[in-house]
DNA sequence: CTGAAAGCGCTAACAA
DNA sequence: TTGTTAGCGCTTTCAG
């Protein structure tokens, strides 16, 4: 059997108490006890259990992270820098793919809240906030990536997204092209995007047609159906600007299946600068992935152990990143 | 306060014990009691703490998943699959991404245990094999991915690797290369599979050149650098057979850099069909991911809820899929 | 500086 | 069929 404290506190010749204080390193304990303490502790290999602590209302050291879907590389490297960072401020992760599915969403909250989770990151792509509400309501704390609700004053984090949307088109409209689509995905943080499009359009004299803009989820069959279906319109677009880099994939995709060369019959933009935009050669605006997990982190912790009050909303900058898949429109 | 079983007793006017027991669905309760009391926790919104109810030796309901990195879409798109299998199962996951490192093994396996994980998925790229033994002297399950131990007997799940290693090597002879290099990940999978390769190089009357064989680490980077050094060999290699989709992306990005054409100056084949595979229109060697994330869950699960004494190991088909960074030799 | 004891929310004998 | 009660391993007053 695993050694407890009571085996601790027996062999140290002491009380569990006094065990339990040079744990948590609390109350006043003799240096002698102290190292007596410590020195049966390793010798017995103890490790105190998460679960009992938990139970006497302290925390259980978990996050829960509420995702769209882990395998798709912009969650999956998000995840990782998130990791990293609650790894080192001593908490672990448990991961929650919710396909955009209330359904699951509210499975997922629910599991999550009877684990005792000490926190939740919350991304894009969350529908329910009903339960997002609930989950504040128990006072537990969340912080919201690449979207923010209004209504409700949270921790959050995310990319200034009309910018993002403003420069993306406005590198398209850069290079000439008149007629720009836009594949959003169904998360928030399009709204903004699609802002930051439509005033670069009006920038560049260009008008907003509600034919080239298509909404959809974000996997590559989507974007490949939603590309598709751009191309069969009427005046069809030079251009298209895919709000992630799956997207853009599928927009690829489409392009190949259609003997399309890119950027020579048709410019794609991506967004989020994960890995899949590598070999594509993929112009894509760029997210600070890296800063965007160690923030999360660090501000969920922060408010799970109460030392800030405040609530924090950062905007990063995006980036936008030429690669070859954008190029001057050919007449 | 959220509500607890006594709250739910004292309102159904009956003891904790028959609370306990209509939840867990044991002993006798007549029909009136239990749907009296299920009516009351509905009402109050009753949720069953897991961590009271472990502390009493029941379960976690988690699974400590350690891979080496769930940024790569190998183990991101598995975690996916075994994810909504271990959910369905009434089960989360827990990430630890260890980067190949012992430290952060050990820290991982350490806190997970204290956390009383139901049980470990230890996939391929772990290099401790002594934390493992601590794992299962502690009497708790085990499945491996993509790794044996053969002094161990444990579950484990993974393809025929001498057989992927052979067929990728096989499908380049074909082509009519004679000088096919390997790159290798430094996870226990690559030597099965460099056994396949080096037995269809004797078949195809080559000789095994280790000058045309690079062991390294699963990122991009490490890719590229391994293609740098094996263009540089005195008679360089005309195709590359990378372990994983992420090293054929780094030998790509080299070839880009040095203007080699693919497949026309280099033929390329990876591993593991990620989507990372699509647009680069990388031939690879497809890993059943989803079925062995399924799985995964299955027999881990079945063992954790003593349902099975066997171990089992199962060992699926890789398959090629031949898209366009493959061709014949050019001479 | 140290320890006794109550209690966190739940399970599982054992009684009734 | 239902209830009483003793823990599970730990934290935290409160005495000493």
């Amino acid at each position: 059997m695993k050694p407890t404290i009571y085996d601790v506190a027996e062999k140290a010749g002491v009380s569990i108490a006094t065990v339990s204080k040079v744990i948590n390193n609390t109350g006043r304990i003799s240096d002698k006890t102290r190292k007596k303490v410590n020195l049966i502790m390793s010798e017995l290999n103890y490790h105190p259990s998460f679960v009992a602590s938990a139970l006497t209302g302290k925390r259980t050291q978990t996050i829960g992270l509420l995702i769209p879907n882990i395998a798709n590389p912009f969650y999956s490297e998000f995840a990782r820098n998130l990791e990293d960072r609650a790894h080192e401020l001593g908490y672990s992760i448990v991961i929650c793919s919710t396909d955009y599915n209330e359904e699951k969403e509210k499975k997922y909250v629910s599991l999550l809240m009877r684990k005792q989770v000490d926190g939740f990151i919350i991304t894009s792509g969350f529908t329910n906030v009903g339960l997002i509400q609930e989950v504040i309501d128990q006072k537990i704390p969340v912080a919201l990536i690449a979207y923010s609700i209004p209504t409700l004053s949270l921790n959050s984090i995310g990319i200034d997204d009309y910018k993002a949307g403003y420069q993306a088109t406005a590198h398209l409209a850069e290079l000439g092209h008149k007629r720009i689509a836009v594949i959003a995905e169904t998360v928030q943080s399009s709204n903004d995007r699609v802002r930051g499009y439509k005033d670069a359009l009006k920038e560049y004299q260009l008008e907003f047609d509600i034919n080239l803009y298509i909404e959809t989820k974000a996997t590559v069959e989507d974007g490949e159906i939603a590309t598709d279906k751009l191309l069969n319109v009427e005046e069809p677009p030079t251009a298209i600007f895919a709000f992630n880099d799956i997207l853009a994939i599928g927009t690829m995709q489409c392009a190949k299946k259609r003997g399309l060369s890119i950027p020579e019959n048709l410019s794609v933009i991506g967004c989020d600068n994960t890995i899949l935009a590598l070999i594509p050669s993929l112009t894509t605006m760029g997210q600070p992935l890296r800063e965007m997990g160690y923030e999360a982190a660090d501000i969920l912790i922060e408010e799970i152990e109460g030392k800030k009050t405040r609530k924090h909303q950062i905007l990063l900058s995006p980036e936008l990143v030429i690669r070859d898949s954008t190029g001057p429109l050919k007449i």
